[in-house]
DNA sequence: GCTCATAAAATCGTCAACGATTTTTAGAAA
DNA sequence: TTTCTAAAAATCGTTGACGATTTTATGAGC
């Protein structure tokens, strides 16, 4: 299950001083030690990806309480890193950082919710557009290739697969666009909209979105700006009106909830 | 020149237990302790706030080193707070990050700049057609209230004032769309827009662009959305063609460019 | 049994120090 | 003088520890 966050690609060598000395201590959660194959790669992505992909699959709800120092025995490293993924995450909208309170995962409102599809569609809508005017043939197939691959994940009805390859194609209209900055907000809108509609979307509609992506792909094939941008805003508006305002709850570990036990 | 960068009310309540420990060791730089009068009030939005008005003033041109111990003897602080700050540079691009090779003020590429203004253009336009359908009669007001001290700004031919009161311009017209997360995506964009601007900009021009701000308010106050948009177009377009590409650079300390001096 | 005050535990914010990497400087050879 | 090499300095990444704040547990009083 690997998504794709915000890529960091910096800190690519690293010092790796610390994950080769012996014990750390003694770790007092009885879990210790679990994640901590490592090996010596990017760490910090690692914890990032965990998290992320947790908050997506609701192992962790909104709420979830994410103590530094689990987190810094469970990955076995030290508080400075893992303050830094959560400052991170915390940019991104995945955590709430309480000040001297902790960290939990954020919990959007229903205002909130609103204003960030309202604003994902504003995005959305500028790209299509910009995609429209700069798309190739090649591109239309490499879409058609994802329309297929939505099929696919369609067939099994594992909804976490279906979700990842509906946030693809969406990440690679918008690519089409060809501005990078455009690009990476609304990776950050998409994320927050997926965590949401992971929360509260009953699931089922599948069928229903492959449907209108297909529309806006013909409508991009054939240059038709002011259909793709109408097609694209009706399957956003569409999304939104799907999600209810339910939430499950069930008690976990941490490591569980990260999938790492 | 206090600047209006996206505040962090976060960390309200600071310990400020190391700000009273007496001595912090030798420094070693000459100008230690300048900027540690201090008290105990938010020193991280203190240096974000230095650092950044340092850059839009020029007084911190492009690829000026940000070495850590400096700024942390310059404000009284340890790594970590500097550490956490330029974390925050980086990610709304005032700095550069490199990893084992310290900081350095952002230098936007000919490309990045096209791209940068491109996104601008693209979410203005979003932002001031929703400002249409929502603004209210005392909105109206507010604008021609920010236009008359543009007058003022431009009568004193200072022009770091003049910018930052075009800045507020931009920012007002945005907040009535309403949305806060486009909101801040805009403000991002207008401080590295600002952060061109003030490198490559001949400066001259206030009076024209006065005046299509002037337009711009005509638009919105008719609900004339077709024309805001285009208005709000032109304006960015204009912008962006006064640009010219050359920079000057001197020689000073990082305490003068700070204007801790 | 319930409520409130107190103490213990957990957790966070900051700091100083160590090792690693990069940059700069100094010096020898061509 | 220039160039290349090696040592020194500067700088960064990470860690462990200390104090402060918050949360949870405990127990007296009603």
């Amino acid at each position: 299950m690997t998504q794709t966050p915000p890529a960091k690609p910096r800190n690519a060598s690293k010092t790796a001083a610390g994950a080769r000395k012996a014990g750390r201590g003694p770790a007092k959660t009885d879990m210790a030690g679990i994640a901590a194959i490592d090996g010596g790669a990017d760490v910090e992505q690692r914890i990032y990806q965990s998290v992320f992909d947790g908050v997506l699959n609701q192992r962790l709800p909104p709420g979830t309480k994410l103590p530094e120092p689990a987190l810094c025995s469970l990955f076995g490293v030290s508080r400075a890193v893992v303050r830094k993924v959560l400052q991170r995450l915390e940019h991104d909208h995945i955590v709430e950082l309480r000040p001297n309170r902790g960290a939990v995962v954020a919990a959007p409102t229903p205002e909130e919710t609103r204003k960030i599809f309202e604003a994902r569609r504003a995005l959305e809508a500028a790209l299509v557009e910009l995609a429209v005017q700069r798309h190739s043939g090649k591109d239309i197939e490499e879409l058609h290739a994802l329309l297929h691959q939505e099929e696919e994940a369609m067939a099994n009805a594992y909804q976490p697969a279906w979700a990842q390859t509906a946030r693809n194609f969406h990440l690679r209209v918008a690519a089409l666009g060809g501005n990078p900055i455009l690009l990476a907000y609304l990776t950050e809108l998409i994320s927050r909209c997926s965590l949401i509609v992971a929360l509260y979307e009953p699931a089922g509609n599948a069928a229903c979105e492959h449907e209108e992506h297909c529309d806006i792909v013909d409508a991009i094939s054939k240059g038709d700006a002011k259909r793709a941008v109408a097609a694209m805003n009706a399957h956003l508006v569409g999304l939104e009106e799907r999600i209810c305002l339910e939430r499950p709850s069930s008690v976990k570990t941490l490591a569980q909830m990260l999938n790492l036990a």
